[in-house]
RNA sequence: GUCCCUAUCGUCUAGCCAGGUCUAGGACACCGGGUUUUCAUCCCGGCAACUGGGGUUCGAAUCCCCAUAGGGACGCCA
């Protein structure tokens, strides 16, 4: 019997959750869901952060967001932690001693004339990553503790990879490589390793960026006679510009999306897309339709674009408003936008109000408003808006005035032809109809355009350009209820106010 | 520089492993049309790809080789 399936995501808490990171948790989740699995949550801080709580937590939330539950890790516990590689180090010193121990591992100064190679030297350099940090540790005198990767002969590794199928690395590829650090604190590479084998892992599914340290993690597998684990190596994600999508270029961060009005599980089930498909047409899927469908060897090996209609570049050292205005911006037209779109489309009423009431908050003042007139302008634009943003900024005018008019609208629809006029009449239709119902007020709108032999339209648009200030609003007779009779009418004689004056 | 990998519409992808059913399918985007009081929804239609070159084969998107292009890795980063 197959020993049961455990996966892990160890992100590192870096002030955000990446969304190549919540990629990888996505296959990482329907894997273990499928198999009846656990999902272990592990947080990679070997690297000690100031603000580390916070950075944490900004992790959690975001798993939690996206609705990718853990069943062991920060928060629930399990019989395999302390789940913050920070609390480990004694189990990594441990290790470490056996192996020693063992003559697996001994110390050993830094090599001046093994330095780091010209070419690696002035990719670091342009990669900005030659700080001094890199310099120092360069220059430390203190001794490392190496492992010994070829006990014996050295011997290739090759490796069966769920995706890559075999991979190979021939002997003199793989080089003794620093597991503790003079101050006694474990390398990746080490960690990882202690970690995956104390949580008994069965299955490492990770980017592909980790493929090329598989071998050498693996020969460290073999010394502490631990069984492999199955690996499985996800193709990168890139941006428009074909290359891999990065902090500094690309709005990463979960909470972006989250911010522009993208459900989670919009994203999830786009992000579940890049680099996997379940094999048919299905593309809007539930979670359970993704965990029933989801396969390792369905997953491809070429990299996989996220796909935003890029505007400019992002502004060098953007901030989080930048970055914010960048993906309003790059958003339209894209399969995301419209994967939300169709999710927002499913949305019971009440999960709509409660999914899109922070939006409304951030725009509006809500503080008097009524739930069930909340609830009814929700409904007329749920399937006229694809993020919780649009949602929220195309019901302005159901909470504010007009603050200017589209000339075009203005020229089309009231200039041209009958629409003063049209509007002058309307308006004292509606002063004197009582019954401020849909029904009611269809009824009279129609007998009016009726009577004048005009077309609807052009008793709508007038209309619509004193409401809205613009020709486009949710349907006239709607609208007019939910925007109520006195705003109505305040609207329509602040248009007409205008009639004569000069449009600039 | 060294090692490894990848290559189908603009994009996400199906098809490839087990060659014929592929005049290459779906979706997004785009364009056009219909429905509609505007917008959106919905419906219909269109545009659009096997990177190039050699093989193997009766037959290649599918197998092999080369070229080209892209990517990943090669740290006391994770």
């Amino acid at each position: 019997m197959a020993a049961p399936v455990r996966v892990r995501f160890a992100p590192s808490p870096t002030g955000y959750l990446h969304v190549g990171g919540v990629r990888t948790a996505i296959f990482n989740w329907l894997f273990a869901r499928q198999h009846g699995g656990v999902f272990v949550l592990r947080i990679d801080d070997t690297d000690i952060k100031r603000h580390q709580d916070e950075a944490v937590q900004v992790i959690l939330d975001g798993m939690k967001w996206a609705g990718l539950s853990w069943d062991e890790g920060p928060e629930v516990g399990g019989a395999y932690g302390p789940y913050f590689q920070s609390q480990r180090f004694e189990r990594y010193k441990e290790v470490a001693k056996q192996l020693e121990a063992s003559g697996r591992a001994y110390w050993m100064k830094k090599d001046a004339a093994k330095d780091l190679p010209e070419w690696k030297i002035e990719k670091l350099k342009k990669a900005g990553k030659w700080d001094e940090d890199r310099a120092q540790a360069a220059s430390d005198p203190e001794p490392a503790l190496y492992f010994k990767i070829h006990p014996g002969e050295p011997q290739e590794v090759v490796l069966q990879d769920a995706v890559w199928k075999e991979y190979r690395r021939p002997a003199e590829m793989l080089d003794d490589y620093v597991i503790l650090r003079a101050d006694g604190s474990p390398t990746y590479n080490f960690a990882t390793v202690v970690d995956d084998i104390d949580m008994k892992i069965s299955h490492i599914i990770r980017g592909e960026d980790h493929l090329a340290n598989t071998p050498k993690q693996i020969r460290l597998f073999e010394a502490l006679n631990a069984p492999l684990p199955v690996f499985a190596h996800l193709p990168m994600i890139h941006n428009d510009k074909g290359q891999k999508i990065s902090k500094r270029r690309d709005p990463v961060a979960v909470t972006i999306y989250r911010k522009c009005g993208i459900l989670p599980e919009a994203l999830v089930n786009f992000l579940a897309l890049l680099g996997w498909s379940p094999g048919d047409d299905r593309e809007v899927m539930t979670q359970d339709e993704m965990i029933a469908a989801f396969s390792l060897d369905r997953i491809k090996l070429s990299p996989a674009q996220f796909t935003l209609k890029r505007q400019a570049d992002l502004p060098e050292g953007s901030d989080y408003n930048e970055r914010l205005d960048w993906l309003h911006a790059a958003l339209p037209g894209t399969k995301l936008e419209w994967m939300n779109g169709e999710y927002i489309k499913k949305l019971a009423p009440k999960d709509l109000l409660s999914r899109a009431e922070p939006f409304l908050k951030r725009h509006y003042d809500l503080s008097g408003a009524d739930p069930v007139w909340l609830s009814k302008i929700l409904a007329l634009e749920q399937e006229r808006s694809r993020t919780l943003y649009a949602l929220a900024e195309n019901l302005r005018l159901f909470f504010e005035a007009p603050a200017a008019y589209d000339d075009k609208a203005v020229k089309k629809w009231l200039e041209k032809g009958d629409g003063w006029a049209h509007l002058e009449a309307i308006r004292e239709l509606l002063d004197k109809h009582t019954d401020w119902t849909g029904a009611a007020l269809e009824h009279a709108l129609n007998a009016y355009a009726e009577q004048k032999g005009a077309k609807f339209a052009n008793i709508a648009q007038p209309l619509r350009v004193a409401l809205s200030g613009t020709a486009v609003s949710p349907p006239i007779h709607e609208t007019l209820v939910l925007v109520s009779k006195p705003e109505a009418l305040k609207r329509i004689d602040a248009l007409l106010a205008r009639k004569g004056a000069p449009t600039p």
